[in-house]
RNA sequence: GGGCACGUGGCGGAAUGGCAGACGCGCUGGACUUAGGAUCCAGUGGAGAAAUCCUUGCAGGUUCAAGUCCUGUCGUGCCCA
């Protein structure tokens, strides 16, 4: 009852509306109250300093939210309140990643369209995240599927498509600026130049085909080399698809890694995602042996260049264009065999999951450039086609795969690295000593790189190359439920088709109305079905592909900043408030703004790719003058997983999934909320437990019979049971706490506040819930047992209760201002309590006492006790007494305030 | 196989190198009560009657002092191969 009262009230208010410079604040808002900009226009300048709290977005699925969701949610919360109490304009905002596979497959078999199931779905748990209090500013929610949203999911895409990576910039700049090579003259040669240096490219890419569905099929789809559905066959099939080119801002990914706060770990994960290795390329000739190609090289990629005289045969990706070339006669069939074996495995099977290596010899043969050897070549699988120059030389001396392959195969293995005494040279991994190689013998393996590469770059034969593991980013999917591209198809004179752009008023282009939300027979996208959509009057075609989902989450913290903006995806000036470095202004304030996003809480579940896109569609945004940062999220912290009441990851099919509803039913949305932030550090994986939640249920008991009469709740509790409906009316029997009065405060209840609000503040300032409501405990433990319970005292702590337990502190809030006949301050923005460290400070305290480092017993002595008195009371103290009686005290250290060790022999 | 993180009561978890186990759950006893699965009070790492001894996965090391720092080892988790 007293949930929803609060909830409605928060709403009336628009408590949680956050204003953007150049906004009007109401009159009576208890935000421009506090800022003394009520009534007035809000400059940038009398705003106070922003914070940006932001929660990862949740994919609105069916099965509504789990216990996990709201844990990073009661976090960010709880800081958003306790930031509007320090005076900051909170950004706190909610949205909801729309587009998505499932709402598509319940289309396809039903025939429903997605959008009405997305709505619905939002509609839930838009019910379910305002039941828990959230202090979001509901006037800046957005749905990636909305048209007004995703016209600028579009627009930003041009922007990408109108882009090309300047090397010598460093910089993603107009295509208007890229200067034609020479030999461009044609009008298409200079577009099919333009065409290829794009940030957003057309290429042939792999992608699961599935011949008995008819369709491609998404990773996740694929299981076992079979489709999810129908468990059909599936290959790996080149397909014309859109890419963009964020291997061209490897290095700044990388590099800025270590200008924002992320936790090492996460850091990790994206470099090594973005996995930059030195090395060489080293050019191969190809030996004579009747094939039409004696002329040509095979190029590979290698980190140890230093191993070259090991290199035993050379292995190339059964995809590498040469291999048709290179296979004789013989070896054909085999070759070929080998090659449709391949084509159903997926990159993690051929590499990570495969037990045993498989390969084929192609009949040819490579020249060593070090050497003059004749060595083989084979294809294998282990050698992706993706990877450096899809072929490789293979050192079986060194490399552990090269070795396994050697190994089955039967091929030679040659030691050139020199191991440390004890260790086996054969497999040596690490760097040695050059051995059995010519003029690099006895350089260590650093030397031995330089010197080769140097060599190998004199003589034209290779060159030292940083490589990445990083691919283009493949961003078209063949699907119904995502956001179209503008873009359209036509054909030059000679019949090539080309693709160009839709200028931006055409935006948004929305997907066209279909009965029908599967592919089509021949394996186009769905799309394809809407034949009038898809042909204009003017002979083009649109593009059918769609985008993928990360589109839309890439950029959605922008939108944020000013939702409703149809003039541009954000107005400058709300981009550089929220997003720009912090403001000189209000400097009285402790604690500074950050560039970016202030705090970004979300699961580890996107440590990688969705935080690497939007990375890399900000530095194209901030390249083209659109954002004013380089890095979209300063502080990023993930949550921990919760667990089930078994310990198991929670799931449909172990049947201990915990429902946020059935939770909220029996113990409320405070108690959720305070149960969620204590039962661990926020950022561990931990289990969930009923029993916990009744633990903080009675602390909220607790804290509600210090301030209410237990009789007038028993009354209320009665008058509830006979009433017919809930009615807030019935809260009126309740009646204060007679304890609670406007009474001077003890010292001793003024350092139990005290410390609670040092600790509850600190705990804050560091993401530690779960030892700020333990010292919240602390307090209510103490404050139970007191006859008087000063007014200002209860006051205090309400407010450092109310960013945890909000609806139960508010209703307290207002009842014990009514009762001292004051009018209640708004909760939200009344000033966050500061301590006193002078009244923590203790008169006397207890010091432990050591001897030999055991401890002993403790000694009462004066705070301010110098060292001397502090060891003389020390060799008095009773207990230690028996371990010092006939031994020498051979050194006494003392910590002043902390401890005395007595050494003694 | 490599990298990173983490191993503390029956459980979740606290501890700037300085009294290990805060706080909560559970458990034990008591009070109040028609009732207790409400509330309040007391106790609760292990052994022991007690003094006292033992105790932070295991084995070493540094230090006056180690859950905390270092080395090795075992186990768990995550990421990469």
């Amino acid at each position: 009852m007293i949930e929803p009262k609060w909830q409605r009230a928060w709403d009336a208010e628009q408590t949680f509306r956050a204003f953007n410079p150049g906004d009007s604040v109401p009159e009576g808002h208890p935000f421009g109250t506090r800022h003394s900009i009520a009534g007035k226009t809000a400059s940038a300048a009398a705003l106070p300093p922003k914070f940006y709290i932001l929660d990862m977005f949740p994919y609105p699925s069916g099965a509504g939210l789990h216990v996990g969701h709201p844990e990073g949610y009661t976090a960010t919360d709880i800081l958003a309140r306790y930031r509007r109490a320090k005076g900051f304009n909170v950004l706190h905002p909610m949205g909801w990643d729309s587009f998505g596979l499932p709402a598509e497959q319940y289309a396809v078999k039903t025939g429903q369209h997605p959008r009405v199931t997305t709505e619905a779905n939002i509609a839930n748990f838009t019910r379910q995240i305002k039941s828990l209090g959230f202090s979001y500013d509901w006037t800046r929610e957005l749905a990636t599927t909305d048209p007004g949203y995703f016209r600028w999911t579009q627009w930003i895409f041009l922007q990408v498509y109108h882009s090309w990576f300047n090397p010598e910039t460093n910089k993603a700049e107009s295509i208007s600026t890229l200067k034609f090579p020479a030999d461009c003259t044609t009008e298409e040669q200079r577009r099919a130049y333009r065409a290829s240096k794009r940030l957003a490219y057309v290429a042939e890419q792999p992608v699961w085909w599935c011949e008995g569905l008819g369709t491609v099929l998404a990773n996740e789809e694929v299981v076992d080399g079979k489709s999810e559905v129908g468990g059909f066959p599936v290959v790996r099939k080149p397909m014309r698809q859109w890419v963009l080119r964020i291997t061209a801002f490897a290095e700044r990914l990388l590099a800025d890694l270590n200008t924002i706060e992320w936790s090492d770990s996460l850091k990790e994960m994206q470099r090594n995602w973005i996995g930059r290795s030195e090395g060489a390329e080293v050019d191969f000739a190809i030996a004579d042996c009747g094939l039409p190609i004696a002329d040509s090289k095979i190029r590979v990629f290698t980190t140890r260049p230093d191993t070259l005289f090991g290199a035993t045969y050379l292995v190339i990706s059964p995809e590498h264009k040469l291999v048709e070339q290179l296979t004789t006669t013989e070896q054909r069939a085999s070759v070929e065999a080998y090659k449709t074996e391949v084509a159903k495995k997926s990159d993690l099977e051929r590499t990570e999951l495969a037990k045993e290596k498989t390969g084929v010899f192609t009949g040819a043969y490579a020249i060593n450039p070090v050497n003059g050897e004749r060595i083989p070549i084979w294809i294998a699988d282990y050698v992706l086609a993706s990877y450096g120059t899809g072929a490789i030389m293979a050192v079986p001396g060194h490399d552990s795969r090269d070795l396994e392959f050697s190994q089955k195969f039967d091929l030679p293995v040659r030691v050139v690295v020199q191991a440390p005494a004890g260790k086996d040279s054969i497999g040596f991994l690490d760097d040695g000593v050059a051995v059995n190689s010519d003029f690099l013998n006895n350089l260590p393996t650093a030397e031995a790189k330089a010197k080769i590469t140097a060599w190998l770059a004199a003589k034209g034969l290779g060159k030292k190359t940083i490589n990445y593991k990083l691919r283009d980013w493949l961003f078209s999917r063949q699907r119904y439920w995502g956001e179209p591209f503008p873009i359209v198809w036509r054909r030059d004179a000679s019949g090539q088709p080309y693709h160009e752009a839709l200028p931006e008023s055409a935006l948004p282009l929305l997907p066209p109305a279909l009965s029908d939300y599967k592919p089509t027979a021949s394996g186009e996208p769905p799309l394809a079905r809407a034949k009038d959509w898809v042909n204009l009057p003017d002979g083009a075609v649109r593009e059918v592909n769609t985008m993928p989902q990360w589109a839309g989450s890439c950029w959605y913290y922008l939108r944020y900043l000013d939702a409703k903006n149809g003039n541009a995806f954000v107005s400058k000036e709300a981009e550089s408030y929220w997003m720009g470095s912090f403001s000189t202004l209000n400097s009285q304030l402790s604690t500074q703004s950050t560039p970016g996003v202030d705090l970004y809480v979300g699961g580890t579940e996107h440590a990688v790719l969705h935080l690497l896109y939007a990375r890399f569609w900000h530095k194209v945004l901030f390249d083209l003058g659109h954002v004013s940062t380089a890095e979209p999220f300063f502080k990023l912290v993930n949550q921990g997983l919760i667990l089930g009441e078994d310990g198991q990851k929670m799931s449909k099919s172990r049947g201990n999934v915990v429902n946020p509803d059935d939770v909220l039913v029996e113990f409320g949305a405070d108690a959720f909320r305070l149960y969620e932030m204590f039962m661990g550090p926020l950022q561990d994986t931990k289990p969930w437990n009923t029993r916990g939640v009744e633990g903080v249920y009675r602390f909220l008991g607790r804290v509600w019979r210090l301030f209410i009469e237990e009789k007038s709740e028993t009354a209320f509790e009665q008058a509830q049971t006979v009433a017919t409906q809930p009615d807030a009316d019935l809260l009126d029997h309740l009646v204060m706490n007679g304890t609670i009065g406007e009474v001077a405060a003890t010292p001793a209840q003024l350092k139990a506040l005290h410390a609670c609000i040092k600790k509850v503040t600190e705990d804050l300032d560091h993401l530690r819930f779960n030892t700020a409501i333990s010292a919240m405990m602390v307090f209510v433990n103490e404050a139970n047992g007191w006859q008087s319970r000063p007014f200002s005292v209860m006051r205090t702590f309400l407010q450092l209760l109310a960013p945890f337990a909000p609806h139960i502190v508010e209703e307290l809030w207002s009842r014990l201002h009514s009762t001292f006949g004051q009018r209640a301050p708004s909760l939200t923005y009344a000033a966050w309590p500061s301590y006193d460290p002078a009244l923590l400070v203790e008169s006397e305290i207890d010091i432990p006492v050591s001897v030999n480092g055991k401890h002993r017993d403790v000694i009462r002595v004066s705070a301010d006790a110098d060292n001397a008195t502090v060891e003389a009371a020390a060799r008095c103290a009773e207990k230690a007494q028996p371990f010092l009686e006939g031994k020498t005290v051979r050194k006494v250290i003392i910590v002043p305030k902390k401890m005395v060790n007595i050494v003694v022999g």
